[in-house]
DNA sequence: CGTGGGATGTTGACATTGGCAACTTAGAGG
DNA sequence: CCTCTAAGTTGCCAATGTCAACATCCCACG
């Protein structure tokens, strides 16, 4: 019975998983909390609060659909950035600020992706993160083999600690810059753009003279357990 | 009636605060996440489960609490780098040394006292961190003013720009280093030392070279909204 | 053409959680 | 000694994550 208007909703949603993903992501964008409930979620989306369990064993699964979506977001705006043209260092540069703005625009989602939260003690991280993560940081290590830094740097096994510390290097004060502005701990926001470029201009500079070499036994990037 | 044996628990705790603080540290730690629950706490502390709330209004206020008292440790630790003597330096290496052993030693407190959680789009930090912050953001600066680069650096108006730009590599730096390796995206942990150690070096070396100072309008360290 | 089974949604239930209210205890100060 | 109040307790509530059982639809296979 009940099949009164034409607008009804059809009892099957059609592609409620994207309409999940998506829902989480303003959900996240506004309350800038991982803590929102898949209740509010399903409410949101116009299903059942169980709905969502058809497509996603539990709210980790989700989040790390999330995540994998942020990635993928992410991923593209590096790329716009290196279209962008310029030498090698000009691309670096708007890559890395490619990076601060992804995060600093979305803290809560940057944290999602970058944080412990999905790689808890006893999770592993899922393979989509795995594997955009590492095509990020393929990406840097182009950019400084190809003069990022100033200078081209052969990719010879020697050389190889030195360009992962200067990868250590970008990351970790981009990493660090983004969430420091991200949490409000330095700032204002507004001026993301002018500090982040002034003090990766001041590492480049330093980077330039000597690269710092990683210590053996070392990684920089997700380590693929298997 | 039932006061049975001399060992029976008294209806008053004593200092049920602290001993609150300590099983949520404990927590915190074994954990590794802030999902715990305030229930699993008292019933650890051995208490009701509604005692906590004579003590804090909520839990964004035990959490405070808890980051607080990271803080305190974090100082302490600091404190006790500088009095390991050496110049500027090398004092300025043992404190950065000691913040990031700290972040990693307990990542979920790190992320707690540094992340956004309490200082949301709503709430405002507690005075407690802001101060203890503030105290870390002056440690540093002084160890720099003092030559920690290589050079003192006059603490003079002029100056004062690069000063909060070194303050702020430093910060960015150390930050994010302690995140990547606490969230295992740079490892392994054990050497985290090690790649610190570099890592610092490699910019402390490009610092003293040359400041980048910060842009006119921002800031570093908490802002002390009043 | 059915038709039957798997994928998708729904309803109902349960234990757990954060938080409120109302009651109890006990120690400190008049 | 008596009372006032901080500190603990029990009971309760709505909301949440997740499980199980049921409903609906659509597509592949006869």
């Amino acid at each position: 019975m009940a099949q009164t208007n034409p607008h009804e909703r059809p009892y099957h949603h059609g592609d409620l998983r994207r309409a999940i993903v998506k829902a989480a992501l303003e959900i996240l964008h506004e309350t800038q909390s991982l803590e929102f409930s898949l209740r509010e979620l399903a409410r949101r989306a116009g299903v059942s609060h169980n709905a969502p369990y058809k497509h996603f064993a539990d709210k980790r699964e989700l989040l790390a659909a999330i995540s994998a979506a942020g990635f993928e977001t992410l991923a593209k705006r590096m790329a716009r950035a290196i279209m962008g043209g310029g030498n090698a260092r000009e691309q670096l540069f708007a890559v890395l600020r490619a990076y601060v703005d992804h995060g600093v625009g979305n803290p809560a989602l940057y944290r999602l992706m970058f944080g412990g939260y999905l790689s808890g003690p006893n999770h592993s991280r899922p393979a989509i993160e795995l594997a955009e993560a590492n095509k990020t940081k393929a990406l840097l290590a182009d950019l400084i083999v190809a003069g990022g830094l100033g200078r081209a740097i052969p990719d010879i096994p020697r050389n190889r600690p030195k360009i992962a510390g200067a990868i250590l290097a970008c990351w970790s004060l981009v990493h660090g810059l983004t969430l420091l502005l991200a949490d409000g701990l330095v700032g204002p926001r507004k001026k993301s753009g002018a500090m982040g470029d002034s003090l990766v201009q001041g590492m480049l500079d330093g980077l330039a003279a000597d690269l710092p070499a990683l210590p053996p036994g070392t990684w920089v990037g997700p380590q693929v357990s298997l």
